[in-house]
RNA sequence: GGGCCAUUAGCUCAGUUGGUUAGAGCGCAUGCUUGAUAAGCAUGAGGUCCCUGGUUCGAGACCAGGAUGGCCCA
């Protein structure tokens, strides 16, 4: 049978009608609405409409523009859109102002890659950094089209980007103003080196290759004097004549040269051991395996801490010097000696012990990875072939222990495939503790606020662990230190008048010009040699460490106009970047303009896959940002985001999605539901909740609570909070209020006073509801808002036009106390078992104020229950109200179903006094 | 190996300062509805609150140790 034939009265009823389809269709749909929002500018719109309010600044940690974006980067990128949208909403002036990191080496060697370059030094530097930009720009471009793709509301017309000229003078600024306030200098410092090729190497040039290495043990013999100290410290009295030697283990015997210490662990235990006529100083828990097979005849004499030990000292094995003891937290206990020989001008670890311990840093080798003249008495060799020297002399000398082949991983230089050496080489540092400068950043991180709470002991740990910034790297696409060295002494200088006379210059014609402009250019009027009085110079070739470029971001982006001002209130990236961006930050901010460059710090956490494993490409779980758009619809991503807690570590995968998938058609069927039924509202019809029926108010009442809660919770950056909020609301709405709405809307007069009233309630709860929805599902709260008829969007002409303050009046907690009485009364009814709702007719027994308030929603009080009737009874003695299901009396009216005295009906069925007025209104 | 973080239902998460039978949404099962209909409503099943100790009259929560996973380092 179909509808046509049915002879019923569903034409005569008000059913519900929407153009806002049930099928979402959100990948086909979003792009348009992308270019919807451009074309309308309702980002700028809605600016101009807070342009009188105080700015709120998220300032954006600079994505790298390599690379598509992933689901880490969703998430971020989306959680940044939603607090500023909430800002937007709250009628803050949240301008946002979206960037990217440019330089670096990872575009470098990418574009390299790309032009099947082998040797940077075989590239013109202009060539190679205009070949770097146009990648970096591509995926800016792509980027920043993702990005759009999400539903973010930014400023993509006007990115920063550290390539800009403007920008690129901002970082040579800042450097002019360390500069001159002492805070750089340039020092030495252990760089991953190769010597065939002659350059130093980043982390990233390296490859773990298997290399065979003479593994040796070597003997540091005390003299007269230093054994007595030594063996007193251990409080060991006899052996007057045996000689006492520091055993240590090395698989690279030509930094010997270098070593001038030997690190040893404090919480180990050290033992004087007798072999044979000798005394030997090892660690008891490597002591087998160090002395070999003469440790079934060796005598432990003595122990002692290593910390005990601290500041003894031996000889060198060759050269004509001490070698200290010192400790350090890296000395392991799993092979060697736990006596590590140190050599600081030949390893990260030994370099930083030699600052910490202030030892002179010998870098007997040249470029080539030939020794100088302080690495006598193997000048001229290459320190790979003069291993076998080095052994052969310390095997003459009796200096050597034991020596064995050794197999392990070594780095290798990843374009030439040789072991690569550390070198020491002249860097330049930002003084971390000049002008007490981490002092001084670890005293504004307290002026910081930190989402989660202890993110500000994370950042504070970060900035005391903070070694010496090396800001200086030795290759091509970057901004220029202008550092220049003297032609007649070597000498070089980081000169504030020529970094400001740089900077000026980049700004007008970007860096570039410290390649192609001759060095005159850069120098002030009768520049010349502190120390020598020359006036020749040429430039030095070093860029800036990309960390220092993204870390004065707050610099090129904040302050220089009243509507974006410093310092910023928000920054938000995930965790890896309290060591990074969030300190990088603070530490240029405070050394520059003595604050911190933010107030608030918000962290989020990693995304990783269903198992909780880290995403992988090459398991396949690496989910691009893009291709899980097209999939699933940037909304429904979005909806992810705030259903997990952003805070923590995330799991993301194709089940996660399903699942809220189903919770986004659940909110989309109830915003298709208000739709329907008020499509015909006209706004003049509208009223305000204190006239509506008591039912609807009350709907009204906890619709404000909602939005009250969900401020709260936004203001509180609880995203997942909000969205738990939201999906309560909405069930909660979906199951009592709108149940009980169908028949008064469905049934009742089109134009009736009852019917206005609850359409009045459902715009109001449909408007409070999209304001809470919008920052997190900007797609859908738009879509739905522009299926709205056009005369009750007013003057909104987009839902990003609402203002919470607008939508949320003061609560009524006997009205919220009365809805909670109807879900229970409400429950009650519908786990009666009984028949259908309407053939129930209800019992209600209450006594005092609770009968009053009951009794006061008057014929609502029968809708909410959906039942054909309530009576009341007057029950002094009941301490809550109760009820108990009857049958309700009369026939099911034709039309609504309900229960009722009927009166003569047509063909279609006999129908109650109410449905023949609705049905002779129509006529 | 170090620092930090997380662990409550199949999944995503709530759980106030320690206090009855640990909650929600989704999923699942069952029923209702067929006038929100590739929707809506109701009911139900489902938990060793990661483990082991400890504090306490009482611990999901507090303390100690451990396991698993993650981030940043070494």
């Amino acid at each position: 049978m179909n509808d046509a034939s049915r002879a019923d009265y569903r034409a005569t009823l008000n059913l519900p009608a929407t153009d806002f389809p049930m099928k979402a269709e959100l990948p086909k749909r979003e792009p348009a609405r992308v270019a919807w929002w451009n074309e309308q500018q309702i980002y700028r719109r809605a600016l101009e409409r807070n342009a009188g309010a105080k700015p709120w600044i998220l300032h954006d940690g600079p994505p790298y523009a390599n690379g598509e974006l992933h689901m880490g980067h969703f998430l971020n990128m989306v959680l940044k859109d939603m607090f500023v949208k909430i800002a937007l909403l709250e009628g803050r002036a949240a301008r946002f102002v979206p960037g990217w990191d440019m330089h670096g080496l990872p575009i470098e060697l990418e574009t390299l890659k790309h032009l099947g370059v082998k040797d940077f030094h075989q590239i013109d530097p202009l060539e190679l950094r205009a070949k770097c930009k146009e990648r970096a720009l591509y995926w800016l471009e792509r980027q920043s089209s993702t990005r759009e793709r999400m539903g973010v509301f930014a400023e993509f017309d006007r990115p920063y980007r550290t390539v800009d000229p403007s920008f690129e003078a901002t970082i040579v600024e800042a450097l002019a103003t360390l500069a001159e306030r002492e805070q750089l200098y340039r020092g030495l410092r252990a760089t991953l080196w190769c010597i065939h090729d002659e350059t130093a190497l980043a982390e990233a040039e390296i490859e773990y290759e298997t290399k065979i290495s003479p593994s040796i043990y070597v003997r540091f013999r005390a003299d007269a004097a230093q054994r007595a100290e030594i063996l007193a410290r251990f409080g060991y009295v006899g052996e007057e004549n045996a000689p006492l030697s520091v055993l240590i283990w090395t698989t690279t015997p030509w930094t010997l040269p270098a070593n001038v210490a030997i690190a040893l662990r404090a919480d180990a235990t050290y033992g004087v051991y007798r072999v044979g006529d000798e005394l030997f100083i090892v660690a008891e828990a490597l002591a087998e395996q160090a002395l070999g097979d003469a440790f079934a005849g060796a005598h432990l004499l003595a122990s002692l801490p290593g910390s005990a030990l601290d500041g003894a000292r031996a000889r060198h094995p060759f050269a004509q010097r001490d070698s200290v003891m010192v400790l350090a937290d890296y000395v392991d206990l799993e092979s060697g000696t736990g006596a590590v020989h140190t050599a600081p001008g030949h390893g990260a670890d030994d370099f930083a012990t030699g600052v910490k311990y202030d030892l002179p840093i010998l870098n007997p080798v040249d470029a080539s990875g030939h020794f100088t003249a302080e690495g006598a008495p193997y000048i001229g060799m290459q320190v790979f072939a003069a291993n076998d020297r080095i052994v052969a002399d310390l095997r003459e000398s009796g200096a050597l222990w034991r020596f064995e082949s050794y197999s392990h991983s070594y780095p290798h230089c990843w374009r030439c495939h040789q072991p690569v050496i550390f070198r020491a080489t002249a860097q330049w540092f930002i003084a971390m503790d000049q002008n007490r400068l981490r002092a001084r950043a670890v005293e504004a991180a307290q002026g910081v606020a930190f989402e989660p709470e202890w993110g500000r002991a994370r950042l504070v740990q970060m900035l005391e662990n903070h070694p010496e910034w090396c800001i200086s790297r030795q290759r091509t696409w970057g901004t220029p230190i202008p550092a220049v060295v003297c032609k007649g002494c070597n000498e070089s200088l980081l000169d504030p008048r020529v970094a400001r006379i740089a900077a000026a210059r980049f700004r007008e014609v970007g860096a570039d010009a410290w390649w192609s402009e001759p060095v005159e250019r850069f120098l002030p009027e009768g520049f010349h040699c502190a120390r020598c009085g020359s006036t020749t110079f040429e430039k030095e070739r070093n860029i800036v460490d990309i960390w220092f470029e993204s870390g004065v971001t707050h610099l090129a982006v904040l302050g220089h106009d009243a509507t974006l001002p410093w310092p910023s209130d928000l920054v938000l990236e995930g965790g890896d970047q309290y060591r990074g961006w969030f300190r990088s930050s603070i530490v240029t901010a405070v050394a520059l303009e003595g604050h911190a460059p933010y107030r608030c710090v918000v962290k989020n956490g990693w995304v990783n896959d269903e198992q909780g494993r880290p995403m992988s490409k090459s398991r396949g779980t690496g989910i691009d940002a893009r291709d899980a758009m097209a999939t699933f619809g940037a909304d429904v991503l979005r909806l992810w985001s705030a259903s997990v807690e952003f805070v923590d570590d995330v799991r993301f995968g194709p089940n996660v999605v399903e699942q809220v998938a189903r919770v986004y058609r659940n909110i989309r069927n109830r915003i298709r539901f208000i739709l329907g039924n008020i499509a015909d509202l006209p706004p003049e019809a509208i009223v305000e909740p204190a006239a509506m029926l008591p039912l609807d108010r009350l709907a009204c009442r906890v619709t404000d609570a909602f939005v009250a809660e969900v401020r709260e919770r936004y203001a509180a950056f609880g995203i997942h909070d909000a969205y738990l909020a939201i999906v309560a609301f909405e069930s909660e709405m979906s199951g009592l209020a709108f149940d009980a709405w169908k028949d008064p809307l469905y049934s009742g007069q089109r134009d009736g006073a009852r019917r206005r009233s609850a359409q009045s309630a459902l715009f109001y709860l449909l408007r409070g509801f999209l304001t809470a929805l919008a920052p997190l599902l900007p797609f859908t709260a738009e879509e739905a808002w522009q299926s709205l008829p056009e005369a009750l969007r007013g003057d909104r002409e987009s839902v990003f036009a609402l203002r919470f303050a607008d939508e949320h009046r003061v609560s009524n907690a006997a009205d919220l106390a009365l809805w909670e009485q109807l879900r229970t009364l409400r429950a009650q009814v519908a786990a009666s078992n009984s028949p259908r709702d309407f053939e129930i007719a209800v019992d209600l027994y209450a006594g005092g104020e609770q009968f009053e308030a009951l009794a006061a929603l008057d014929e609502t009080l029968r809708e909410a229950l959906i039942v054909s009737e309530v009576r009341m009874h007057r029950d002094p003695a009941a301490q809550s109200a109760r009820l108990t299901i009857g049958q309700a009396s009369g026939a099911k009216c034709s039309r609504c179903w309900k229960f009722r005295d009927l009166r003569e009906g047509d063909a279609r069925g006999a129908i109650c006094d109410d449905c023949e007025r609705a049905v002779s209104a129509l006529a």
